[in-house]
RNA sequence: GGGCACAUAGCUCAGAGGUAGAGCACUACGUUGACAUCGUAGUGGUCGUAGGUUCGAUCCCUGCUGUGCCCA
């Protein structure tokens, strides 16, 4: 027997499902789930557990419909964040940033990883997650970084990946060029300092030029006016001294100066701007680097500026104009300026030479792969951001001056001359060739490649490749991968470029795009807010199972979630419902029976029930099938709930507990009844059975308790297709029985009238159904209503409508027959609003001519059936009244 | 500036061309056998706004307003 208070903490610990996670069905048909890998240094916040909660849904889902799913785990090497994490640790012991080799670096990282690493595949299995562990892939692992190896040689040697000399983001934080798409722009508050450039020769004519960064002077190549610019047209082709220096530069005519901003004429610093960089270009202007990696200006400046840091340099550097008089103005602005997305740090373009991908080539069949249907979008609008990034693709810069990652396999030699090669012995092999002779002495590129490279060959890395393993053969594609919409360029599009190159076949068909996980307010969630959701907190006070259920059932599509740790209250509540009906079955010994066909059933409300969850479950395939998994929570809490336990199982009580056994079937108490309790019981196990089988792939834990509890150990996807019988008669009696409770119970409450109050009554009707409804159910009616159903009754009685009839109850005490009066007056005019409404319509020949006949019947039948009620009810005012 | 999404009960959200739904909250009542993590009965909506298509629009189309996001 189930302990009486439902506690997720006293069982959900005792459930693994390691094993039938990695169980492999070589006979069924693959079903393949790919993880998105979450970061080595990351723990598991709400967003995670939405998304692969989903995704556990899915795979068992598919588990329990017989399918051999494979649901690929897996940790992402994260390169950045993981080495600043450990550099940041490494800080705290004393060790300074750029002080370890890279080797001892490198084992510290390791070091991190095997201790620290695994941390948010604990969470995972907290939460119920049932990947293959034993699977498990990290980005790092050896045969990853071979076949990264391997992969980078291909787009190489097909011309798709090369070298040069470009502008790139920079970030003097992490010392490294970093994507575009790690680029957050930010508006803040900046200055436009007017500064005079005077020119050659002269000490008192001079331009004046507006610049957000004055440090920039030193590199500055030219000064460039609008060609059109009435103001400066004279000046063009002059010279002009740069302020704090004596080298000298022209002033120049380009449509890029913008006469409305500043003063119109605009510094040109092509080592150090993207737009000065193109003027540059097209003005052949010297590149004049001025800055080192970290920030600090570079040898090619005065002295005194040299080593001081970029934004120290420009508070001298204004300093020392206004002391020159050179400064005109400061004025405070509002300016876009560039952000690390992980660092924080204020990013510098710079020129630098970079590894590309030519991303512009593997884009065109990654487009047309979504444009025809291969690949699909769930929510659809999501393929917009996918082409729009993909339209307007740029070079893809892959290499990182950072250490921990896949090195570049390239390797120099002493004339820079670059060989790129799987492995070592291979470069060298083509370095002997190149040189025609032994033991060139070879450098390895120091550099690693962006973490997204390796992430991208995700699909099929994990599967084994480059061998061409049996997982590779079965599972490559994917059936659908479950990620947020803020990784579809990082990582869907290019796991697409990847995998049609390398695979020559798309990755996965479906992507769903899930939701974002915001706070009650709608905002973000973020540590520094402070208004995060610890999923695990959240778990460990109402169940995984809880959260789990609560995240299912608010993952509407293409639309945020704000969540809130109350909601997790619906699931939890739902879920003692669930303990609650198990409960039940115990003490009233429902026992599951393998040999029940509920095709047999014969007793209403048992082929009704059997009605409700044969539709239940359809309802939950499909919607999981169509990823409405909110739906699919929803279907089954309302069969749970609104039919099974409101309704179901207080009509089976007085059949289990023998209060149906009026004085005639005491006499013949036997046979008949004993068979129709053995049916209901099996009904109820049985329903309970299919409800716990559809819970389970939502919440595994709970549904594992309790089909142990029913000696159910093996849980299956129910077969609802064997249920051929037609139990709409039944079904129709049940739903009057509903209504007539429902009715009575009301009328009861506006009489003032307690539930519990027996009342004598006599129905009156010609409507041979409802006098077979209360015939077969009048225990149910007296006891869920409160009703005696008698032959002859007293003189005093009141009259109350009841579906098609009237009821009269003997009741001879004073009553307040006011409120129920005013309901009835409101349920008339409600009743009449409807009816006109339908004449409206049927007064009109258009709709008789146009609309659908199914639908002109409608109508007709409605007024019908309004026109019954209406007299009823008109029939109890009219008595009311007179009391 | 370009694009996408959203606007339905006090709150959070479903919904479908043909009688407007759920959960929470709220009101009244209720506790000796599944369940107070509960039950019973209710209250509550001009479906953002203005047009258009249609026999019929809350739903489809267009404009507008507001909100959020992406890109520049």
């Amino acid at each position: 027997m189930l302990e009486k208070n439902f506690d997720p903490k006293s069982f959900e610990k005792n459930f693994s499902f390691e094993i039938e996670a990695s169980v492999r069905k070589p006979k069924a048909d693959p079903f393949m789930i790919l993880l998105p890998p979450p970061n080595v240094t990351g723990s598991l916040h709400i967003g995670h557990s939405l998304c692969y909660t989903l995704q556990d849904i899915l795979a068992r889902y598919k588990r329990l419909k017989g399918f051999d799913v494979l649901f690929q785990p897996g940790l992402d090497h994260a390169g950045i964040v993981t080495q600043l994490v450990v550099e940041k640790q490494l800080y705290e012991r004393g060790v300074e940033k750029g002080t370890l080799s890279r080797e001892k670096l490198l084992k510290e990282i390791w070091y991190w990883k095997e201790n620290s690493g695994n941390r948010i595949i604990d969470q995972m299995k907290a939460l119920g997650i049932s990947c293959d562990f034993s699977r498990l892939k990290f980005t790092m692992d050896e045969d990853c970084k071979r076949a990264v190896a391997k992969m980078f040689v291909k787009l190489h040697n097909d011309g798709l990946i090369y070298r040069g000399e470009k502008m790139v983001n920079w970030d003097p934080m992490i010392r490294s060029a970093i994507s575009d798409l790690e680029v957050a722009e930010k508006e803040v508050d900046g200055n436009l300092w007017y500064i005079k450039y005077k020119f050659e020769g002269s000490d008192n004519e001079f331009i004046e030029v507006a610049t957000t960064r004055p440090e920039t002077i030193f590199g500055d190549a030219a000064v460039a006016v609008h060609p059109d610019d009435k103001r400066y047209r004279h000046m063009i082709g002059r010279n002009v001294v740069v302020p704090l220096t004596d080298r000298v530069v022209p002033v120049i005519a380009d449509v890029y100066a913008d006469p409305k901003k500043g003063s119109g004429a605009v510094k040109i610093t092509p080592a150090h701007d993207f737009n000065d960089f193109e003027v540059g270009k097209r003005h052949k202007l010297p590149i004049i680097d001025i800055m080192n990696a970290d920030g600090e200006l570079c040898n090619n400046v005065p002295d005194i500026f040299q080593r001081v840091d970029r934004f120290e340099a420009r508070r001298l550097v204004v300093d020392l104009l206004e002391k020159k008089e050179l400064l005109v103005k400061t004025e405070a602005i509002k300016q876009t300026i560039p952000f690390g997305d992980r660092s924080g740090a204020i990013l510098e373009p710079r020129i630098t030479n970079q590894w590309f991908v030519n991303a512009a080539v593997l884009s065109k069949k990654a487009i047309e792969v979504v444009k025809n249907g291969r690949i699909k979008f769930v929510p659809k609008h999501w393929e917009n951001l996918y082409f729009e990034w993909l339209e307007n693709i740029r070079p893809w810069c892959i290499s990182r001056q950072i250490w921990w990652g896949h090195r570049i396999p390239a390797w120099y030699g002493p004339d820079g001359q670059v060989f790129v090669a799987e492995a070592e012995e291979e470069a060298a092999k083509k370095a002997r060739f190149f040189y025609g002779k032994n033991n060139v002495e070879l450098t390895q590129d120091e550099d690693v490649l962006d973490t997204w490279f390796s992430s991208g060959m995700w699909p099929f890395v994990t599967l084994g490749w480059p061998e061409n393993t049996k997982e590779l053969k079965r599972f490559y594609s994917h059936n659908v991968i479950v990620t947020g919409f803020d990784i579809i360029f990082f990582w869907v599009s290019r796991m697409i470029m990847f995998g049609l190159y390398a695979m020559n076949e798309v990755p996965f068909k479906d992507v769903y795009i899930h939701a974002l996980v915001r706070d009650a307010k709608g905002r973000k969630m973020s540590k520094s807010k402070g208004n995060v959701i610890d999923p695990l907190e959240l778990c460990g006070k109402y169940g995984a199972d809880a959260v789990r259920y609560t995240l299912a059932s608010m993952a509407s599509p293409g639309r945020d979630i704000r969540m809130t740790e109350k909601a997790a209250e619906l699931g939890r509540n739902f879920l003692t419902k669930f303990w609650n009906i198990v409960r039940f079955s115990q003490m009233n010994g429902c026992i599951y029976n393998k040999e029940f066909n509920p095709n047999d059933v014969t007793n209403p409300i048992a082929q009704w029930i059997i009605y409700e969850v044969k539709n239940m479950v359809l309802n939950v395939e499909n919607a999981i099938e169509n990823y409405r998994f909110d739906e699919a929570a929803k279907h089954i809490y309302q069969c749970l709930w609104s039919s099974f336990c409101d309704w179901y199982i207080e009509f089976i009580k007085p059949i289990l507990q023998n209060s149906a056994l009026t004085e005639n079937t005491k006499q013949g108490y036997d046979l008949q009844y004993t068979l129709l309790k053995k049916d209901i019981r099996d009904t109820t196990a049985w329903a309970i059975l299919q409800l716990i089988r559809v819970l389970y792939p939502i919440a595994p834990f709970i549904a594992k308790k309790l089909s142990g509890e029913l000696g159910v150990l093996d849980i299956n996807w129910p077969n609802m297709h064997s249920i051929t019988a037609d139990f709409s008669d039944s079904v129709k009696k049940i739903e009057l029985l509903k209504e007539m409770i429902t009715s009575i119970r009301s009328m009861k409450k506006y009489m003032d009238i307690p539930l519990g109050k027996k009342l004598a009554s006599k129905i009156e009707t010609n409507d041979q159904l409802i006098l077979d409804v209360i015939k077969g159910n009048s225990s149910i009616i007296n006891l869920m209503a409160g009703v005696e159903i008698k032959q002859e009754i007293g003189l005093h009685t009141i009259p109350v409508v009841v579906g098609n009839a009237i009821l009269h109850m003997e009741f001879d005490g004073g009553i307040d027959v006011k409120a129920e009066l005013a309901r009835l007056y409101k349920e008339i005019s409600k009743l009449e609003k409807v009816k006109k409404d339908a004449l409206t319509r049927l007064d009109n020949k258009e709709f008789l001519e146009k609309a659908s006949e199914d639908i002109v019947q409608e109508h007709k039948d409605r007024i019908a059936n309004v026109d019954l009620k209406i007299s009823g009810i008109k029939y109890v005012i009219k008595s009311l009244e007179s009391m």
